[in-house]
RNA sequence: GGGCAAGUGGCGGAAUUGGUAUACGCGCUAGUCUUAGGAACUAGUGCCGCAAGGCUUAAGAGUUCGAGUCUCUUCUUGCCCA
């Protein structure tokens, strides 16, 4: 049997498909496919390859099913490794970039995927973020952005802010410096006027997992409390106001806590002792997870507080590290009882702990807060209540006494966008000499990247730079200093799929027809790390851009998300505890060795591919050896996609000699000898086909990509099988026929092959169910005693009760178990079961 | 600490959603052929048992004619939040 050339196939495939422009919409139904668009590193890895497999999948089957598929392809292109590389290597951002693009394109071409490469976008052409600067200037306008300072996690060694994801256990997540916190003016989008919004509409996005979903929930994180006032019983001008969720522990109260920046902190400003105090609170990360790990500390003020339903009792007054200002009210107060930071503080400073929510045992709260609901005692009109009428009953009460207010807090806080890098969007904004803040002319733009950047001097290169930041403001002539932030790169990505609609748009970031035609996105599919953020600012650049144009009707970016899970491979160590990559390891017997000097290889277990942990394998190299193919039919066949997958070489292998046999099944199918032809067998397989035409559309449609695979054997199964039984080569043809086209989007290269050699012209089609076959008329019905399965036997289908259990009782092993007992009764399921209960 | 998933052979995993548990693939075992290979083909492969048969979906209970699937308890693992 000739072997397959899977190389030169594919390459004769992948010019077809160019040429023909294939991927470029023609038929009237839509479908936006979209896969995260990657970061240009230098190389393809294979969570790309699985990430854009699964899209092929179903870009391709869409078009098969005559949907006019958008499918397109971009760059994610600024940030931070451009500008390490430059420094390292002392090469331009940009050119390093644009060769990574040019690499990585060429790579992704390989898998023959069905992009439309017309609409490709790189994030850091002046084209895009051109329009980027143009959408800054639209939500400043309409009043989406603001500055203002704030403290931010600074990594020391990068010398930038980073975000609170990227903040991991009090460390920078790159550069592994200790993070501080940094007073900065920044640039911040108003997400959170959207709160409400991006909670409530989450409901609507019923094609997304409900594991996202939860996620941005939680991390939106509303909750209902209220503003109480405390009145200074030392100082009768002064008055705190706090914020909190939990009113129900008023009476559990014992000191009020405020943050170092709280407007209190004035009077202190003299004060040595506390200067010191407030200087190592800085130290302390801004995550809640910073603040709930870290020491506490506090600093006691001579304040006393008046207890607002505890009639002349006061209560102390603290700085203390754990309360931020731009938390609520940057004030609480604590209740040590009920929250563990208040219980660790108090019990460091002796502060009084009362129990005010039964919490089922008579003992008094030692180190662990009880954070449980319960019934509330110890609180005169409380008594009795639970927690949550509690919460209710004294709310009212304080408004009643015009006390404080009920209010409705998010965890979620404004997006701050300002980045101290080079390699980003310059933020559109100039300053005037006499402190106006006033974005720069639509006319001027884009603000462009200086080139000849030296990024051997520390900090901000924008900043640095001799001359870039002096220009002049266009309406008044007068001088001006240019923001020399860039934005955050989730800018970037928040919108592409945007401007993917209308990518050669040159009149504004989108043309509002096609963005209305081809929004939301169908189907989006990449890895669940960006579940929440990336998602997120997707889900408020949708709205805002809504609120600045009111002809823009769509509301949610995606409409249906799938996240996949990740690619994973063993991890291996030397004698001397060193990673090595799976090229340097070679299976000998039981274990492994090291193709070096033949010691013994120690097998970690199997995780995320990762340069760190060198267990990676290199798509293009895989390719190489055993074809695109051959790689997309492994990543797709051993998992379920959203779970992770474990890289296996025996499986590639697998795949390789399975399309091979496809081809040699084919070879044999034209060169088969007319058989006699049985009219029975013949429609028994056409009905068996059906049936796997039927089944696998649902599967496709539900992402079960891997049960498509093992079905996809399984006619392959049945097809061979065919070829000794009665059955005309024209009918074994079609079935072959139909066999490639389900297979077409999976394996686009060998299928396009096969279909043409059976001289097929249009390979857009799917096979359609013969609505007359769809079911099958034998069907297995289990034969079971009291329950358990006794026998399996064959019956024509949609058998009738009576006739069903006449056939069942006749059945030698049902005799057999019956014998000398009597039926109770029969529990009859159609096609599928027949129960006798004997007694 | 809280929330959400999940736990099925030696391994990756199926199971039409309450109706044949272990599909399909890998691996392994035996055999055939050969230009002796990391090829191809055939058969076998959950556990106990010579067999008839019995047992089996992390453990235990419950609902049901019937449970991998539903309910409760316990254990383990993963993810997110703290």
């Amino acid at each position: 049997m000739e072997r397959v050339n899977f190389h030169l196939l594919e390459e004769k495939w992948q010019k077809k498909w160019t040429n023909k422009k294939l991927f470029n919409p023609k038929f009237n139904k839509d479908f936006y496919c979209l896969e995260m668009f990657p970061y240009p590193s230098g190389k393809i890895h294979m969570g790309h390859v699985r990430n854009y497999t699964i899209g092929d999948v179903i870009a391709r089957y869409k078009f098969m099913k005559n949907f006019n598929v958008l499918h397109p392809m971009g760059w994610d292109a600024f940030g931070l490794p451009a500008e390490n590389a430059a420094k390292e290597n002392n090469m331009d951002p940009d050119t390093w970039t644009k060769k990574n693009i040019q690499e990585m394109k060429r790579q992704l071409k390989m898998l023959g995927l069905s992009i439309d490469w017309d609409l490709e976008v790189a994030t850091c052409d002046e084209d895009y973020y051109k329009h980027q600067q143009e959408l800054f200037i639209d939500f400043y306008k309409a009043g989406l952005v603001s500055r203002k300072e704030t403290y931010v996690n600074w990594d020391p060694k990068e010398k930038t802010v980073l975000a609170n994801e990227q903040v991991i256990n009090g460390r920078g997540w790159r550069s592994n410096a200790v993070v501080e916190r940094k007073k900065l003016y920044q640039w911040f989008f108003n997400i959170s006027k959207f709160s409400e919004e991006l909670l409530n509409d989450l409901d609507k996005l019923e094609n997304w997992p409900s594991k996202v979903k939860l996620m941005q929930k939680n991390w939106i994180g509303k909750s209902i409390g209220c503003e109480l006032n405390f009145d200074i019983s030392n100082s009768k001008k002064e008055k705190i106001t706090v914020f909190t969720t939990r009113p129900d522990t008023i009476f559990g109260a014992t000191f009020l806590a405020l943050s170092v920046d709280h407007p209190l902190s004035k009077k202190f400003q003299d004060n040595k002792e506390f200067l010191g105090f407030k200087e190592k609170c800085l130290k302390t990360g801004t995550t809640e997870e910073a603040l709930a790990e870290a020491d506490k500390l506090g600093f006691k003020t001579n304040l006393k507080a008046q207890h607002p339903f505890i009639k002349g009792k006061s209560i102390p007054v603290f700085f203390a590290n754990f309360v931020l200002m731009d938390y609520g009210l940057g004030a609480i107060f604590g209740c040590p009882a009920h929250d563990q930071r208040d219980l660790d503080f108090a019990n460091k400073y002796q502060i009084e702990v009362i129990k005010v929510v039964e919490d089922g045992n008579n003992k008094p709260i030692n180190k662990t807060a009880y954070t449980e609901d319960g019934k509330i005692i110890n609180s005169n009109f409380l008594n009795g209540l639970s927690t949550k009428d509690a919460k209710n009953k004294i709310i009212e009460k304080i408004q009643a006494l015009g006390i404080g207010e009920k209010k409705i807090n998010f965890r979620l806080k404004d997006w701050g966008v300002s980045r101290q890098r080079y390699w980003g969007c310059p933020i559109p904004m100039i300053y005037l000499e006499d402190g106006t803040v006033k974005p720069v002319e639509k006319s001027e733009l884009p603000v462009k990247l200086p080139k000849n950047i030296n990024f051997k001097i520390e900090g901000n290169p924008l900043e640095k730079h001799p001359d870039w930041k002096n220009t002049i403001d266009k309406t008044t002539g007068k001088k001006a200093l240019r923001e020399t932030d860039t934005l955050d790169t989730f800018v970037d990505s928040s919108w592409y799929y945007m401007r993917f609609c209308s990518p050669n748009y040159k009149d504004g970031p989108f043309d509002i027809e096609k963005l209305n035609k081809w929004l939301p996105v169908n189907q989006y599919i990449g890895g669940v790390e960006h579940a929440i953020l990336h998602l997120l600012y997707s889900r408020f650049f949708m709205r805002a851009v809504k609120l600045c144009n009111k002809k823009i009707k769509v509301a949610e970016p995606f409409n249906g998300l799938f996240t996949q899970g990740m690619v994973c491979h063993e991890t291996y160590k030397d004698k001397n505890g060193k990673w090595l990559s799976p090229e340097e390891v070679e299976k000998k017997g039981d274990g492994h060795i090291n193709i070096k000097d033949n010691s013994k290889v120690k097998v970690g277990p199997s995780e995320a591919m990762s340069k760190s942990k060198k267990n990676v394998i290199d798509p293009e190299s895989m390719i190489k050896i055993y074809g695109a193919d051959s790689i997309r039919w492994f990543i797709l066949s051993d998992s379920p996609p959203e779970k992770d997958v474990q890289w296996s070489n025996q499986g590639v292998n697998a795949s390789n000699k399975f399309l091979q046999k496809i081809w040699n099944l084919k070879e044999t199918i034209l060169n088969r000898k007319e058989k006699k032809i049985s009219t029975e067998q013949e429609e028994e397989i056409e009905s068996e086909f059906n049936n796997y035409i039927f089944k696998i559309e649902n599967l496709i449609e539900n992402f079960h990509l891997n049960v498509v695979i093992a079905n996809v054997y399984e006619i392959y199964r049945l097809l061979n099988g065919c070829l000794e039984k009665k059955i005309s080569n024209k009918k074994l043809k079609k079935h072959f026929v139909n066999f490639m086209r389900i297979l077409l989007p999976f394996v686009p290269h060998l299928s396009s092959e096969c279909l043409e050699s059976m001289n097929i012209k249009d390979f857009s089609e799917w096979p359609e169910i013969d609505k007359k076959f769809k079911f099958k008329n034998k069907v297995k019905v289990a034969l079971q005693i009291n329950g358990k399965t006794k026998d399996v036997v064959e019956m024509n289908s949609d058998l009738e009760e009576k006739e069903a259990i006449e056939i069942g009782q006749k059945n030698v092993k049902v005799t057999k178990n019956i014998r000398n007992k009597k039926i109770i009764k029969v529990i009859f399921v159609k096609n599928r079961v027949i129960n006798f209960l004997i007694k």
